[in-house]
DNA sequence: AAATTTTTTGACCGATTGGAAAAATTCTAG
DNA sequence: CTAGAATTTTTCCAATCGGTCAAAAAATTT
């Protein structure tokens, strides 16, 4: 029948600002320093308030953390769900790797709590990963299964094709820092996210693309 | 002249090992939490020791934090100091990408303490990224923009393609939980560093082999 | 304006944190 | 064995941690 977070929530239109603005500290201080690493304090000065005050609105440290990953995962997810079966394979692929390349950009926080919650063994996603996550990897595999099996697409494992895609985009939000460094001044502006977009597109579509 | 730490340094051999144990419990906990979400009691009952018996090989927290994130940076880039120049182009790019998988799979611990590190802004680096590791990046980028020009490899952004062999390679050790959780029991043993490296083989040859 | 509800604050709590000091122990050399 | 050095343990500390509580202050309703 639902917890008691939801049936008592009439919550106003001030109390939905603070907890939103709650959350944006949260995401901000969370995904430097992990769940383990981060202070209420820390989260409470960055929302602009007292920790009392943060408490008023989340009463613990995890009721915080909580809904940011359930968030993220969800949103994490979408672009993979928006792979179309009936579509043209290789733009299918390619949109699907902009877009997730367009996430790193444009959510690089939210990249980084993902990727803190992985290295630490992801505790907040309990049995998800193997549930939702798995579903629907499986599906989207056996979608690019059949596209191999069609010859529209070179033959290869599309689990560790969806592996590639992740790791090459969230690549860009997560190690930002070593990113940045190694382009340098110049090359290291936003106008990397075009050069990126533009290599992993050759490398995938042209390592992809049948040789007929 | 060297710091207090060089000057005093007799370190017999019981000294030694006590500090590697110390050393490799760290890097079990580091890895996972981060520097800031690691306690020292949790790296010293790790060690099998109290405490305060562990400050006394190392002073503070950093002081056990620092040499491993020297000793990794090190490790971590010797592959990519062993691409050689003057050996086979495709050949040189596929066992670079073999050697940098297989420290995924032998030292995944090592993987996640960088990416931790990364993702808090890397600290640690301090200047660093922005030269050893930058030179060091600029020089092979150079020898694998030589190999376009001579049309052994096909034209692309190389730092971008060197980014893209970090990011598939280390996913396996930083997202190690995501990805056996969507291969599933029968195919995320350690047969998935076989199946991924043919994959990343795959994409990486198929997608750099010109087209003459 | 009075009454009531919501929000914020200040003081505080026990537990944990990184670390210091010194006593107690163990090891080693003569 | 014994003096001295190296190691470990016990005790302790101030700061910070996550979190509570009651009272003050604002906002809202009547």
């Amino acid at each position: 029948m639902g917890t008691d977070t939801d049936t008592a929530k009439p919550a106003t239109r001030i109390q939905r600002e603070k907890q939103e603005a709650i959350l944006e500290a949260a995401l901000d201080v969370f995904s430097q320093y992990g769940f383990r690493g981060s202070t209420i304090d820390q989260i409470a000065e960055a929302a602009g308030m007292s920790k009392p005050n943060l408490l008023y609105y989340f009463k613990s440290k995890e009721d915080i953390h909580a809904p940011l990953l359930a968030r993220i995962l969800d949103t994490w997810l979408q672009p993979l769900r928006e792979l179309d079966a009936h579509g043209d394979p290789l733009p299918e692929i390619q949109s699907y790797i902009r877009r997730k390349l367009e996430m790193s950009r444009d959510f690089p926080r939210e990249s980084r709590l993902f990727a803190n919650e992985m290295l630490r063994g992801a505790p907040g996603f309990h049995g998800v990963l193997h549930t939702d996550l798995k579903k629907l990897v499986d599906e989207k595999a056996e979608v690019i299964r059949s596209w191999m099996a069609q010859g529209k697409i070179v033959k290869c494992d599309p689990y560790h094709l969806i592996f590639s895609i992740w790791a090459t985009t969230q690549h860009y939000a997560d190690f930002d820092i070593q990113v940045r460094a190694v382009l340098g001044k110049e090359r290291g502006g936003e106008g990397r996210f075009e050069d990126a977009a533009r290599f992993l597109d050759q490398l995938f579509l042209h390592g992809l693309k049948p040789k007929n």
